[in-house]
DNA sequence: AGTAATATTTAGTCATGACTAATGTTTTGG
DNA sequence: CCAAAACATTAGTCATGACTAAATATTACT
């Protein structure tokens, strides 16, 4: 039996069809959704507390991400980083796994919504381009993700809206639920209960009860629900 | 904003639901599936071969799956490794996946049944014990994979089925193809193209053309076709 | 049985990506 | 405007899981 292996040059082949590591992408997907405005800057620690990891790692890999050729981040030592082009243009591919993947969960195996996150969590980083093209055109090419998140087209195009928070509306005005975060099972448990899911029309009612605290009427019916402000900064809407 | 992050224990946690590491996974099951009668010792340079790896990586890695409490494999210097009870466990639940994933895929998502081995072998390490009984549902509950190989029931349970080769065949004896390889993509079109897939019946016809080469006829029909010797082998039958 | 060929193991290295402790830079507030 | 606090970086360590080269054990053959 030969004792030498054909090829364990294990250094340059990639496995799978997934390009990147798994550290990467999760570095990615934190700057691009933790940078709110194009173009300003995310610092080490707003990473490090995204991802549960320490300041100085997060460093490290901010040197080793703009050291890339091409460099997938833009690093201003002391001021933190910001995606270069290629860095979104990944980043938005994890993040269109990311849902397509949470729709797939929901719509094909029956998650409920507040289990999805977890799950694409991990898949994204594993599936290939195959993969994604048959969910989404099992999917019929969605649009949008259970959370009412907008899927990033192949090309990495985001239709970029504008997000208001539903904290930031004026007593009596009245708004349509864009989407909900995807990061609290518990609170997503609690909104399904209530009935909030994105497409519903909620308007903040007159009076608040204490401050920090939102009633807000659901739909058309009579019916109302009682948010905390952290709760309220979690549902984004869209005015008329 | 706090510098102390709540807990950057990256030592304790797993991450997701999958509970091992995706290297010990590829050795327990390289191991199964290298081990044909179940208490015989599978060598290190098997396992290296099996897995594109050195066999001084896989020295090393049989040290620490026998140092394991549990112990997941015997390990006997020099002579090779065997499956623990528990390192049984762990590899066929690993197996499971990979199956599911595979009648998953195809069924569901319209993978060629050549495409689905590669997604399966990366997939399998993350999945959640969610993922698994969903898909298992939905496919109402398979058991066996596109390619013919029995699925394990979640507790383990394999009908161990003695694995014949169609190459063991005598001229003139009929059997039905119980499972092919699923290793090798361009054999499985061959094969699809061919017609011979699991439940078909296949002749070995009387002539062989020449020494190593295998002619068989299929099912019912009067079309047959030319088996290589290494063709015949990944074929698996049933004799009556 | 003894030696060559084959297979396995040891020892030491490397890359990745975490960590801590110590040090340096910015920002803030008196 | 300068010191203390807050934040970021450096330097050095660790675990994982590959690797190579050298040493050792097993097997096979004369």
């Amino acid at each position: 039996m030969a004792n030498h292996l054909s090829k364990p040059s294990h250094t340059t082949e990639r496995k799978g069809s997934a390009s990147g590591s798994e550290a990467i992408d999760d570095y990615l997907k934190a700057i691009f959704q933790l940078g709110g405005p194009p173009e300003d800057l995310v610092s080490s620690t707003e990473i490090a507390i995204h991802l549960s990891i320490t300041p100085a790692s997060v460093t490290n890999m901010l040197q080793k991400l703009a050291a890339q050729e091409p460099p997938l981040v833009i690093y201003k030592k002391h001021h933190g980083v910001k995606l270069s082009r290629s860095g979104k243009k990944r980043a938005l591919e994890i993040v269109r796994h990311h849902r397509l993947i949470e729709t797939f969960l929901h719509q094909v195996l029956d998650y409920p919504w507040d289990e999805v996150h977890q799950e694409a969590e991990r898949l994204e980083h594993f599936i290939s381009e195959r993969f994604e093209e048959r969910i989404a055109a099992k999917l019929g090419h969605p649009e949008f993700d259970p959370h009412g998140h907008a899927i990033p087209a192949m090309d990495g195009s985001l239709p970029h809206q504008q997000p208001r928070s539903l904290s930031q509306l004026r007593p009596g005005q009245s708004a349509k639920v864009s989407s909900v975060s995807d990061k609290d099972p518990e609170m997503l448990r609690y909104l399904a209960a209530q009935g909030i899911r994105p497409g519903v029309r909620l308007t903040l009612s007159e009076q608040l009860p204490f401050k920090g605290a939102y009633q807000v009427r659901i739909g058309t019916s009579t019916k109302s629900a009682l948010l905390s402000h952290s709760l309220a900064e979690a549902i984004s809407v869209a005015v008329k």
